[in-house]
DNA sequence: TCAACATATAAACAAAATTTTATATATTGA
DNA sequence: TCAATATATAAAATTTTGTTTATATGTTGA
C-alpha cells in the first residue's frame, strides 16, 4: 500500500460521524435511511460520508430496490486490524443517542411494514 | 480512550507531512532543524505539524540548549500498533528524498563541528 | 552584554473539507 | 404513466486546516 492510500484511509477516519457511521456498522449492514434517522439529519450528509468510507473501501455498498445498503468491508488486513481497535477504545456509550434513534427508526419501520400488510389482507 | 481521543490522532496522521516526520523519527530522534533540512522547507511549517503529533502523544520532546528533539512516544498499547502497522505499511522509497537531504545535512552538521573543533586547537 | 542561532508563536492568507440547499435519477406501487 | 420514495450528485456557503510571513523567546559563545 502506498503513503497515499494509507493516508486517504486516515482521512477517513478522522472524522466523528464517519467514526460513528462505522461503529454502528459494528452489528451489521444499514441503509442510507437508518443512518440518516441514527443522526438525525439530512440524507446528502450522510451519503457524502458514505462516498468517502467506500472510495477508501472501509465499507462496501449493495443495492436493493429503491435502497443502498452499506456494510464494514474488511478484506485488508490493514484496515480490518484498523477498525477493530478502533472499535475497542471507543465506548458504546459515545453513539448511545444514535443508537437510540437507530433502534426507534428500525422499530417504527417494522410497524409501518405490517400496517402495510394489514391493508393488504383486508 | 475517548472518541475525541481517537479522533485527534486520526487526524494528526491524515497528513504527508506528518506521517513522512513519523517514518523519519523510526530511526531515532531528530531536532526541529534537521526536519527543516529533510522537507526542504521553513521552520514554522515544521513546529506546527510537531505540535500536532505531540499534543496527540504520537511523539514528545526534549530540549537541549537551543536545540528541541523529538522522538516517537509509543508509551500507550493503541498508538504503538498504529504506528508500527502504519510503518510497516508505507515504502521507504516514499521518503526517499527527504531521508537523502536528512543524510546531507546531518553530514554537514558533523563537518561543521569538526571545523570549529579544529580551530579551537590551533 | 550583545550578536547569532534554534525554536515557538501569532497573524494573515490560502487551500481543503464539510454542510447546506437545490436538483437529478431510479425504483415502486397505484 | 404518474406520484411517492430512496438515494446520488452538484453548487454555494461555511468551517477547518495548513502555509506563509513576521515577530518573540531563550540559549550560547564572543
Amino acid at each position: 500500500m502506498a503513503l497515499n492510500d494509507v493516508l486517504a484511509i486516515y482521512k477517513a477516519l478522522s472524522d466523528e460521524t464517519r467514526l460513528k457511521i462505522l461503529k454502528l456498522l459494528e452489528n451489521g449492514e444499514l441503509c442510507v435511511c437508518d443512518l440518516v434517522a441514527a443522526f438525525n439529519t439530512v440524507q446528502p450528509k450522510i451519503s457524502f460520508h458514505l462516498s468517502i468510507l467506500k472510495e477508501t473501501g472501509l465499507i462496501k455498498d449493495r443495492k436493493e430496490g429503491k435502497w443502498s445498503y452499506y456494510s464494514l468491508n474488511d478484506n485488508n488486513l490493514f484496515k480490518r486490524f484498523l477498525l477493530l481497535s478502533t472499535f475497542e477504545q471507543i465506548d458504546d456509550t459515545e453513539i448511545e443517542l444514535e443508537k437510540q434513534r437507530l433502534a426507534k427508526f428500525i422499530e417504527e419501520k417494522k410497524t409501518k411494514k405490517m400496517v402495510e400488510l394489514c391493508k393488504c389482507l383486508k
